[in-house]
DNA sequence: ATTTTAACCGAATAAATATTCACCTATATT
DNA sequence: AATATAGGTGAATATTTATTCGGTTAAAAT
């Protein structure tokens, strides 16, 4: 017996996530897929049952594997510090993998999503919410509704990350020093 | 000899809006479209050759129609009150118009897209940028670059509003405010 | 070395969807 | 009132895309 090999489903998450990049969810075809991740389509159902159960499994190990993974280190530090490390963290992960972000922003709009997908989406803003808490209780952070102080981080994040993977701008120091600035005035106390 | 029918044609315009609303423009289909607009399936091509001139008309359409015709009125204001009075209106258009951006990003990142649709992008970025410039030569603005600042605003925005839709929240004037709050202290001197 | 099993494949088929068309119908024009 | 013209329609057709299937091959198990 032969068994399936690693190699292959990397091979076609890559190209479901390029694929995506270039023309959408919308774009999407399992020819295309097969194609580009160099297998001949009746392998792509060894793999998968169907194209929804790929994008959702595509979908749970981006979510299981992505930005959550990489903040378990930080829990200890104060919160100005943490805030700045994260903000740096989650906005390289998002240039370095900006076909991931819009594959799951547009994933997230689909008619594949499964009920079990959609319950994976919130656990990134439970853990700033709760760090931005904690600096509310040190009356280091303003004393504004958790919801308009998050949102400021999570949509200044996406959007500058989306701008400058558009404009092929690096990320540089400065421009995390910079942003982080602008955050942190925002909602300091 | 019959005239068209405006009325129709919003209802076209409106089932588009609302189906990509619920399940993206990947869900959308050129007979649900008739079946929500209560036309038949022959009469949407009485008035859009194909499924691509319909989605590419109606991003037209709010593109033109949209926040870019709501500010003509402003450039006269200071740059403080101008940009409390553009953030207001804009989460207001963007709070009450939820299917029309959805639709707007999911357009701009599918195969439907034309070369022309893609040139009516950036035109309100290029107005916010434009205030902030002023408020830079005036001392009143932080000297960062523009995108570091812009990209605050607009991300912020964007995610503001999609979450009080998401939690079906009211944009309550304290909202405004104290989200408008967060931004000047960001990007003031 | 032989057997067994499951990966691998793409042409054939099924299913979903866009588009056409022949036939009505409404309404401007005369 | 009669005519001409373009809107309105949905069953029929064309097209695109997902999925199946019979056959081939590679690797594990004996």
């Amino acid at each position: 017996m032969k068994p399936k090999d690693e190699k292959k489903l990397q091979a076609i998450f890559n190209a479901t996530l390029s694929l995506t990049g270039q023309e959408g969810i919308v774009g999407l075809t399992m020819s295309k897929i097969a194609k580009t991740a160099k297998i001949g389509i009746g392998t792509l159902y060894v793999y998968f049952e169907s194209k929804e159960e790929l994008v959702n499994e595509l979908y749970r190990q981006l979510k299981t594997g992505g930005t959550l993974s990489m903040i378990d280190d930080l829990k200890a530090l104060p919160v100005k510090p943490q805030l700045l490390e994260v903000w740096k963290r989650t906005l390289q992960y998002r240039v370095e993998n900006h076909a991931q972000m819009v594959f799951m922003e547009q994933f997230l709009n689909s008619p594949f999503i499964s009920e079990e997908s959609r319950g994976l989406s919130y656990q990134f803003t439970a853990y700033l919410t709760d760090l931005l808490e904690t600096g509310q209780q040190q009356m280091i952070i303003k004393q504004a509704d958790e919801a308009i102080l998050m949102n400021l981080l999570s949509g200044y994040s996406r959007q500058l990350a989306a701008h400058l993977v558009d404009t092929k701008t690096p990320l540089t120091e400065k421009v995390i020093n910079e942003s982080f600035s602008l955050c942190w005035d925002a909602i300091k106390s």
